[in-house]
DNA sequence: TTTTATGCAAAGCATTTGCATTATT
DNA sequence: AATAATGCAAATGCTTTGCATAAAA
Protein backbone atom coordinates (compact mmCIF):
# COMPACT_ATOMS: atom_id res chain seq x y z
CA UNK A 1 0.00 0.00 0.00
CA UNK A 2 0.86 3.53 -0.65
CA UNK A 3 2.00 5.80 1.96
CA UNK A 4 0.37 8.96 2.62
CA UNK A 5 3.89 11.00 1.97
CA UNK A 6 4.03 9.20 -1.36
CA UNK A 7 1.02 10.36 -2.01
CA UNK A 8 1.23 14.01 -1.17
CA UNK A 9 4.85 13.63 -3.67
CA UNK A 10 2.27 12.63 -6.16
CA UNK A 11 0.43 15.59 -5.70
CA UNK A 12 3.03 17.87 -5.63
CA UNK A 13 4.45 16.27 -9.07
CA UNK A 14 1.16 16.69 -10.84
CA UNK A 15 1.49 20.32 -10.35
CA UNK A 16 4.96 20.20 -11.16
CA UNK A 17 6.75 20.77 -7.92
CA UNK A 18 9.20 18.91 -6.22
CA UNK A 19 9.43 17.03 -3.00
CA UNK A 20 12.69 18.74 -1.68
CA UNK A 21 14.13 16.80 1.64
CA UNK A 22 12.88 20.66 3.27
CA UNK A 23 9.47 19.89 2.17
CA UNK A 24 9.64 16.42 2.69
CA UNK A 25 10.68 16.94 6.46
CA UNK A 26 7.86 19.33 6.54
CA UNK A 27 5.42 17.59 5.20
CA UNK A 28 6.79 14.75 7.92
CA UNK A 29 6.19 17.22 10.76
CA UNK A 30 3.01 17.63 9.86
CA UNK A 31 1.95 14.14 10.08
CA UNK A 32 3.67 13.25 13.37
CA UNK A 33 1.71 16.36 14.85
CA UNK A 34 -1.89 15.41 13.15
CA UNK A 35 -4.18 16.25 15.84
CA UNK A 36 -1.91 19.62 17.11
CA UNK A 37 -2.57 23.09 14.75
CA UNK A 38 0.83 24.22 14.62
CA UNK A 39 2.07 27.73 13.98
CA UNK A 40 4.53 27.98 10.86
CA UNK A 41 7.18 28.83 14.05
CA UNK A 42 6.05 25.53 15.84
CA UNK A 43 6.47 23.88 12.41
CA UNK A 44 10.56 25.79 11.45
CA UNK A 45 11.50 24.05 15.17
CA UNK A 46 9.99 20.80 15.07
CA UNK A 47 11.87 20.61 11.81
CA UNK A 48 15.12 22.04 12.70
CA UNK A 49 15.18 19.13 15.19
CA UNK A 50 16.02 16.87 12.23
CA UNK A 51 17.14 19.47 9.43
CA UNK A 52 18.75 22.12 11.22
CA UNK A 53 19.88 23.89 8.28
CA UNK A 54 16.30 24.97 7.11
CA UNK A 55 15.63 28.36 6.98
CA UNK A 56 12.04 29.65 8.22
CA UNK A 57 10.97 31.38 4.84
CA UNK A 58 11.17 27.87 3.31
CA UNK A 59 8.73 26.42 6.08
CA UNK A 60 6.27 29.54 4.99
CA UNK A 61 7.09 28.98 1.03
CA UNK A 62 5.93 24.80 1.91
CA UNK A 63 3.33 25.42 4.11
CA UNK A 64 1.53 28.10 1.63
CA UNK A 65 2.18 25.82 -1.04
CA UNK A 66 0.50 23.22 0.69
CA UNK A 67 -2.31 25.02 1.28
CA UNK A 68 -2.21 26.01 -2.08
CA UNK A 69 -2.71 22.11 -3.37
CA UNK A 70 -5.33 21.81 -0.38
CA UNK A 71 -2.69 19.20 1.29
CA UNK A 72 -3.43 21.51 4.64
CA UNK A 73 -6.08 24.00 5.96
CA UNK A 74 -4.69 27.55 7.10
CA UNK A 75 -6.72 28.31 10.30
CA UNK A 76 -6.55 31.35 12.18
CA UNK A 77 -8.19 31.42 15.77
CA UNK A 78 -7.77 35.02 16.01
CA UNK A 79 -4.56 34.67 18.40
CA UNK A 80 -2.56 36.83 15.73
CA UNK A 81 -1.01 33.51 14.47
CA UNK A 82 -1.82 31.12 11.24
CA UNK A 83 -2.19 27.84 12.07
CA UNK A 84 -1.52 24.64 9.67
CA UNK A 85 -3.68 21.32 9.79
CA UNK A 86 -3.48 18.42 7.52
CA UNK A 87 -6.53 18.17 5.73
CA UNK A 88 -7.85 14.44 6.03
CA UNK A 89 -7.16 12.63 2.74
CA UNK A 90 -10.51 12.93 0.19
CA UNK A 91 -12.06 15.83 2.86
CA UNK A 92 -14.20 17.34 0.66
CA UNK A 93 -14.54 19.87 3.89
CA UNK A 94 -12.85 21.62 6.81
CA UNK A 95 -13.69 19.52 9.63
CA UNK A 96 -14.73 22.11 12.73
CA UNK A 97 -12.93 23.09 15.78
CA UNK A 98 -13.36 23.52 19.48
CA UNK A 99 -11.64 26.12 20.94
CA UNK A 100 -11.23 26.42 24.62
CA UNK A 101 -11.57 29.98 26.63
CA UNK A 102 -10.08 28.32 29.80
CA UNK A 103 -7.24 26.56 28.66
CA UNK A 104 -7.08 27.52 24.67
CA UNK A 105 -7.15 23.32 24.00
CA UNK A 106 -8.23 23.03 20.16
CA UNK A 107 -10.19 19.75 19.53
CA UNK A 108 -11.51 18.43 16.33
CA UNK A 109 -14.54 17.08 15.05
CA UNK A 110 -14.20 15.38 11.63
CA UNK A 111 -18.12 14.77 11.18
CA UNK A 112 -19.45 16.53 8.65
CA UNK A 113 -22.28 18.35 10.85
CA UNK A 114 -23.28 21.08 8.68
CA UNK A 115 -25.48 19.03 5.73
CA UNK A 116 -28.64 20.21 6.16
CA UNK A 117 -27.61 23.59 7.20
CA UNK A 118 -25.84 24.15 3.77
CA UNK A 119 -28.95 22.76 1.77
CA UNK A 120 -30.50 25.60 3.55
CA UNK A 121 -27.92 28.16 3.00
CA UNK A 122 -27.41 27.42 -1.04
CA UNK A 123 -31.84 27.24 -1.39
CA UNK A 124 -32.39 30.24 0.88
CA UNK A 125 -28.98 32.45 -0.18
CA UNK A 126 -28.69 31.64 -3.33
CA UNK A 127 -24.64 30.76 -2.19
CA UNK A 128 -22.83 27.98 -3.95
CA UNK A 129 -20.99 26.52 -0.74
CA UNK A 130 -17.29 25.35 -1.71
CA UNK A 131 -16.07 25.21 1.74
CA UNK A 132 -17.10 26.25 5.48
CA UNK A 133 -14.80 27.29 8.54
CA UNK A 134 -16.94 26.31 11.65
CA UNK A 135 -15.45 27.09 15.08
CA UNK A 136 -16.95 26.93 18.96
CA UNK A 137 -15.78 28.70 21.41
CA UNK A 138 -16.83 27.29 24.98
CA UNK A 139 -15.75 25.12 28.17
CA UNK A 140 -13.84 21.75 26.95
CA UNK A 141 -14.87 18.77 28.87
CA UNK A 142 -11.61 18.65 30.81
CA UNK A 143 -12.25 22.20 32.22
CA UNK A 144 -15.61 21.47 33.50
CA UNK A 145 -14.21 18.75 35.26
CA UNK A 146 -11.56 20.58 36.78
CA UNK A 147 -14.48 23.33 37.81
CA UNK A 148 -16.20 20.82 39.35
CA UNK A 149 -13.39 19.07 41.06
CA UNK A 150 -12.68 22.61 43.09
CA UNK A 151 -16.19 22.86 43.76
CA UNK A 152 -15.86 19.59 45.48
CA UNK A 153 -12.48 20.72 47.49
CA UNK A 154 -14.92 24.15 47.92
CA UNK A 155 -17.80 21.62 49.71
CA UNK A 156 -15.02 20.04 51.65
CA UNK A 157 -13.46 23.45 53.14
CA UNK A 158 -16.74 24.70 54.17
CA UNK A 159 -17.78 21.15 56.08
CA UNK A 160 -13.87 21.23 57.73
CA UNK A 161 -15.25 24.87 58.89
CA UNK B 1 -37.01 56.28 22.87
CA UNK B 2 -33.51 55.84 23.75
CA UNK B 3 -30.89 55.55 20.49
CA UNK B 4 -28.61 53.35 19.90
CA UNK B 5 -25.51 55.31 21.05
CA UNK B 6 -27.13 56.30 24.25
CA UNK B 7 -27.38 52.92 24.81
CA UNK B 8 -23.73 51.99 24.03
CA UNK B 9 -22.76 55.10 26.42
CA UNK B 10 -24.44 53.22 29.19
CA UNK B 11 -22.58 50.51 28.28
CA UNK B 12 -19.75 52.20 28.73
CA UNK B 13 -20.29 53.84 32.00
CA UNK B 14 -21.15 50.58 33.49
CA UNK B 15 -17.85 49.67 33.02
CA UNK B 16 -16.39 52.94 33.62
CA UNK B 17 -15.01 54.26 30.57
CA UNK B 18 -16.44 57.61 29.52
CA UNK B 19 -17.55 58.24 25.48
CA UNK B 20 -14.96 60.16 24.69
CA UNK B 21 -15.55 62.26 21.32
CA UNK B 22 -13.38 60.03 19.33
CA UNK B 23 -14.97 56.66 20.74
CA UNK B 24 -18.39 58.19 20.01
CA UNK B 25 -17.07 59.38 16.28
CA UNK B 26 -15.49 55.68 15.69
CA UNK B 27 -19.05 54.03 17.35
CA UNK B 28 -20.83 56.00 14.64
CA UNK B 29 -18.81 54.81 11.86
CA UNK B 30 -19.53 51.43 12.83
CA UNK B 31 -23.45 52.32 13.05
CA UNK B 32 -23.39 54.16 9.36
CA UNK B 33 -21.28 50.89 8.27
CA UNK B 34 -23.24 48.52 9.46
CA UNK B 35 -23.39 46.31 6.72
CA UNK B 36 -19.96 46.26 6.14
CA UNK B 37 -16.94 44.55 7.60
CA UNK B 38 -15.10 47.48 8.20
CA UNK B 39 -10.74 47.14 9.58
CA UNK B 40 -9.14 49.33 11.77
CA UNK B 41 -7.81 50.90 8.84
CA UNK B 42 -11.12 51.27 7.39
CA UNK B 43 -12.68 53.01 10.46
CA UNK B 44 -10.05 55.09 10.97
CA UNK B 45 -10.49 56.31 7.45
CA UNK B 46 -14.04 56.95 7.61
CA UNK B 47 -13.49 58.57 11.47
CA UNK B 48 -10.75 60.88 10.00
CA UNK B 49 -13.11 62.71 7.57
CA UNK B 50 -15.15 64.24 10.02
CA UNK B 51 -12.62 63.93 13.37
CA UNK B 52 -8.99 64.68 11.11
CA UNK B 53 -7.29 64.86 14.32
CA UNK B 54 -8.01 61.33 15.61
CA UNK B 55 -5.29 59.19 15.86
CA UNK B 56 -5.05 55.19 14.31
CA UNK B 57 -4.05 53.81 17.74
CA UNK B 58 -6.85 55.09 19.50
CA UNK B 59 -9.85 53.66 17.09
CA UNK B 60 -7.17 50.28 17.78
CA UNK B 61 -7.88 50.92 21.44
CA UNK B 62 -11.29 52.01 20.71
CA UNK B 63 -12.12 48.80 19.00
CA UNK B 64 -10.54 46.56 21.70
CA UNK B 65 -12.13 47.91 23.98
CA UNK B 66 -15.57 47.68 21.83
CA UNK B 67 -15.16 43.98 21.72
CA UNK B 68 -14.43 43.27 25.36
CA UNK B 69 -17.62 44.79 25.86
CA UNK B 70 -19.11 42.22 23.43
CA UNK B 71 -20.75 45.26 21.60
CA UNK B 72 -18.49 44.55 18.44
CA UNK B 73 -17.48 41.46 17.30
CA UNK B 74 -13.92 41.11 16.24
CA UNK B 75 -13.73 38.80 12.69
CA UNK B 76 -11.10 37.56 10.19
CA UNK B 77 -11.49 35.84 6.77
CA UNK B 78 -7.83 34.95 6.70
CA UNK B 79 -6.69 38.16 4.75
CA UNK B 80 -4.67 39.49 7.69
CA UNK B 81 -6.16 41.84 8.66
CA UNK B 82 -9.15 42.00 11.90
CA UNK B 83 -12.63 43.38 10.58
CA UNK B 84 -14.87 44.39 13.54
CA UNK B 85 -18.48 43.95 13.20
CA UNK B 86 -21.27 45.64 15.53
CA UNK B 87 -23.35 43.21 17.41
CA UNK B 88 -27.16 42.98 16.82
CA UNK B 89 -28.25 44.30 20.23
CA UNK B 90 -28.91 41.52 22.46
CA UNK B 91 -27.76 39.19 20.46
CA UNK B 92 -26.21 35.91 22.17
CA UNK B 93 -24.36 34.89 18.89
CA UNK B 94 -22.11 35.96 16.83
CA UNK B 95 -23.85 36.01 12.90
CA UNK B 96 -22.86 34.00 9.93
CA UNK B 97 -20.56 35.21 7.12
CA UNK B 98 -20.56 34.18 3.16
CA UNK B 99 -17.51 34.84 1.75
CA UNK B 100 -17.31 35.31 -1.97
CA UNK B 101 -14.59 33.66 -3.86
CA UNK B 102 -15.15 35.47 -6.79
CA UNK B 103 -15.55 38.98 -5.71
CA UNK B 104 -14.87 39.02 -2.43
CA UNK B 105 -18.04 40.29 -1.10
CA UNK B 106 -19.14 39.15 2.56
CA UNK B 107 -23.01 38.92 3.22
CA UNK B 108 -24.36 38.06 6.56
CA UNK B 109 -26.90 35.34 7.97
CA UNK B 110 -28.68 37.03 11.26
CA UNK B 111 -30.73 33.86 11.86
CA UNK B 112 -29.15 31.23 14.06
CA UNK B 113 -29.06 28.03 12.13
CA UNK B 114 -27.00 26.28 14.62
CA UNK B 115 -29.44 25.51 17.17
CA UNK B 116 -29.74 21.74 16.42
CA UNK B 117 -25.82 21.12 15.63
CA UNK B 118 -25.09 23.31 19.16
CA UNK B 119 -27.18 20.58 21.06
CA UNK B 120 -25.39 17.61 19.20
CA UNK B 121 -21.71 19.03 20.30
CA UNK B 122 -22.58 19.94 23.65
CA UNK B 123 -24.25 16.43 23.92
CA UNK B 124 -21.64 14.49 22.52
CA UNK B 125 -18.80 16.29 22.59
CA UNK B 126 -19.33 17.38 26.39
CA UNK B 127 -18.11 21.07 25.33
CA UNK B 128 -20.91 23.80 26.87
CA UNK B 129 -20.54 26.15 24.17
CA UNK B 130 -20.58 30.17 24.92
CA UNK B 131 -19.87 31.50 21.26
CA UNK B 132 -19.65 30.31 17.39
CA UNK B 133 -18.07 31.76 14.52
CA UNK B 134 -19.37 30.09 11.10
CA UNK B 135 -18.18 31.36 7.78
CA UNK B 136 -19.06 29.92 4.52
CA UNK B 137 -16.54 30.27 1.56
CA UNK B 138 -18.80 30.02 -1.78
CA UNK B 139 -19.69 32.29 -4.90
CA UNK B 140 -22.20 34.59 -4.12
CA UNK B 141 -25.69 34.90 -5.82
CA UNK B 142 -24.31 38.10 -7.60
CA UNK B 143 -21.70 36.04 -9.39
CA UNK B 144 -23.52 33.18 -10.24
CA UNK B 145 -25.49 35.51 -12.41
CA UNK B 146 -22.58 37.16 -13.92
CA UNK B 147 -20.71 33.37 -14.66
CA UNK B 148 -24.55 32.50 -16.51
CA UNK B 149 -24.72 36.16 -18.25
CA UNK B 150 -21.26 35.13 -19.82
CA UNK B 151 -22.57 31.88 -20.74
CA UNK B 152 -25.44 33.76 -22.93
CA UNK B 153 -23.13 35.87 -24.75
CA UNK B 154 -20.96 32.76 -25.40
CA UNK B 155 -23.48 31.38 -26.82
CA UNK B 156 -24.53 34.09 -28.68
CA UNK B 157 -21.12 34.53 -30.30
CA UNK B 158 -21.26 31.19 -31.23
CA UNK B 159 -24.27 31.54 -33.36
CA UNK B 160 -22.88 34.04 -34.98
CA UNK B 161 -19.96 32.41 -35.64
C1' DT C 1 21.80 24.88 -19.10
C1' DT C 2 17.59 26.35 -17.78
C1' DT C 3 14.42 26.27 -14.24
C1' DT C 4 13.15 25.68 -9.49
C1' DA C 5 14.04 25.85 -4.63
C1' DT C 6 16.70 27.44 -0.65
C1' DG C 7 18.73 30.37 3.09
C1' DC C 8 19.60 34.59 4.80
C1' DA C 9 18.74 39.20 5.73
C1' DA C 10 15.97 42.95 4.83
C1' DA C 11 11.49 44.75 4.09
C1' DG C 12 6.40 44.95 4.82
C1' DC C 13 2.22 45.24 7.36
C1' DA C 14 -1.04 45.14 10.98
C1' DT C 15 -1.14 45.95 15.62
C1' DT C 16 0.61 47.37 20.19
C1' DT C 17 3.08 50.18 23.46
C1' DG C 18 5.72 54.06 25.82
C1' DC C 19 5.35 58.46 26.94
C1' DA C 20 4.41 63.25 27.15
C1' DT C 21 0.21 65.95 26.65
C1' DT C 22 -4.63 66.83 27.20
C1' DA C 23 -9.20 66.12 28.81
C1' DT C 24 -12.31 64.56 32.24
C1' DT C 25 -14.06 63.82 37.07
C1' DA D 1 -5.35 67.06 42.03
C1' DA D 2 -5.91 62.58 40.37
C1' DT D 3 -7.28 59.54 36.92
C1' DA D 4 -8.25 58.26 32.30
C1' DA D 5 -7.75 58.92 27.33
C1' DT D 6 -5.25 60.65 23.33
C1' DG D 7 -1.75 61.31 19.60
C1' DC D 8 2.44 60.43 17.91
C1' DA D 9 6.35 57.76 17.01
C1' DA D 10 8.79 53.83 17.99
C1' DA D 11 8.67 49.04 18.75
C1' DT D 12 6.86 44.44 18.03
C1' DG D 13 5.76 40.20 15.82
C1' DC D 14 4.20 37.53 11.96
C1' DT D 15 4.89 36.94 7.25
C1' DT D 16 6.78 37.98 2.68
C1' DT D 17 10.38 39.22 -0.60
C1' DG D 18 14.91 40.14 -2.99
C1' DC D 19 18.79 38.12 -4.18
C1' DA D 20 22.79 35.31 -4.51
C1' DT D 21 23.66 30.36 -4.14
C1' DA D 22 22.61 25.53 -4.72
C1' DA D 23 20.00 21.73 -6.41
C1' DA D 24 17.20 19.42 -9.83
C1' DA D 25 15.24 18.48 -14.53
Amino acid sequence: MESRIERIKKLLHSSSYKLTPQREATVRVLLENEEDHLSAEDVYLLVKEKSPEIGLATVYRTLELLTELKIVDKINFGDGVSRYDLRQEGAAHFHHHLVCIECGAVDEIQEDLLGEVETVVERDWNFKIKDHRLTFHGICHRCQAKVEKAEDSQSAINITL
